[in-house]
DNA sequence: TTGATTTTGTACCGCGCCGCACGATATCCG
DNA sequence: CGGATATCGTGCGGCGCGGTACAAAATCAA
């Protein structure tokens, strides 16, 4: 994807600011206050941009907030895949990203951001037909990864035959929607925790086929 | 709580709009759109009051958005405790709320609305207390309903002696958020509805003591 | 009919919003 | 060193925002 090597310096002026830390900033800033609560004046101040850089780099408020949503998206894909094509027991790899999405959804001062898909894209999903595809795109893969690697389970006979691979991973994707919405409204990180090894519990045990 | 029968008229000039229709109109809009999304002048236009008397009726912005979130939590909370208390197997009390919360989020014109604290309160939730405390309430009651109608179910022998209640009460409510973020991501409601009844069968299912 | 009372409806104010024009600035190339 | 190039940063313009002042209108009590 990098075509040049970082010693080329492009002509101009060289800028003032890393365009991936600026859209963390910006990201980090929707993600607490969604795209219609957010002002430019926020997001100025959060990247430490100006206005018209802003402009240039990104477009305007509603191209940023898509970018920032996408990457906030590939991040989550990311860890997501990483963790459930770990070498470990299904229970381990979802009590594991559980166990991360909260800790992603409490962090960062102040009250818990939550998903930034589930707790603001959500709010524009219904105006807006581009967010919302990628809101459903987001869900969608999300359902996909887990029915993938609960499927391996029972193909592996860590679960029953009887299982059905859809279904747990909607409920794998219903428990990051239900902590997503608990935290941003106030739930603290333990009760979060309780829940997320409760669906673990119910998930993996039904049946428990396997008892090791 | 009402003092005077409606034939005492006040004194003044009678008031040009019914405050239940009024507060129910800015509720669907506020549902759509969320707080900061919505303009007055939207308001005004839902309920054909002039802003004078919306004021005067209800404060400003957030003290109405607040009103109609404890009305649509009201409504939920009566729906649900109703359709509890119906002389009914668990399962199909499930399988009833489940449709009525779907046929609810995907009702309406245009894209669905989903929830209406789940989708745009959770957006406000983190900058204020009071609506976090609202939504935070609404799914401790939403728990604790699910909890004792499972608890109820287990006690008639109807789901198993290791059966969990809070487990089982707060996956319900699990699938009553999953349900309200897939509507608004545009799921249609056929899908919808087969996820729900996969929860149905998932949390009745556990173990299936009394095939029947 | 007259005054008291309450709501209506228009018009407005100050403010913050988004997006951009434009000159200044910093770097690269020859 | 000088021209070319790209970004910076101030500043602003037009507009929509939320909230309110004020007079007209509609009702009741006397």
């Amino acid at each position: 994807m990098v075509q040049k090597p970082v010693s080329s310096r492009p002509r101009g002026r060289p800028r003032a600011y890393d365009p991936d830390a600026a859209l963390q900033a910006a990201l980090e800033t929707f993600w607490k206050r969604g795209l219609a609560g957010t002002s430019l004046d926020e997001i100025v101040a959060a990247t430490g941009m100006n206005r018209p850089s802003l402009y240039a780099a990104f477009g305007d408020k509603r191209a940023l907030y898509m970018k920032a949503l996408a990457r906030y998206q590939a991040a989550s894909a990311e860890a997501l895949r990483d963790a459930l094509a770990a070498d470990t027991s299904l229970a381990d790899a979802l009590t594991w990203i559980f166990e991360r999405a909260i800790a992603l959804y409490v962090s960062g001062e102040g009250p818990a951001r939550g998903c930034f898909s589930v707790s603001t894209a959500t709010t524009e999903a219904i105006e807006d037909p581009e967010i919302r595809q990628m809101v459903a795109d987001g869900t969608l893969r999300l359902d996909q990864a887990f029915e993938a690697r609960i499927g391996r389970a029972q193909a592996e006979g860590d679960l029953p035959a009887s299982a059905r691979p859809e279904a747990l991973g909607a409920l794998c994707s219903a428990t990051i929607h239900t902590l997503a919405v608990r935290a941003r409204a106030g739930t603290p990180a333990e009760a979060l925790q309780e829940l997320a090894a409760q669906a673990v519990e119910i998930i993996c045990g039904s049946g428990s086929p396997k008892p090791r």
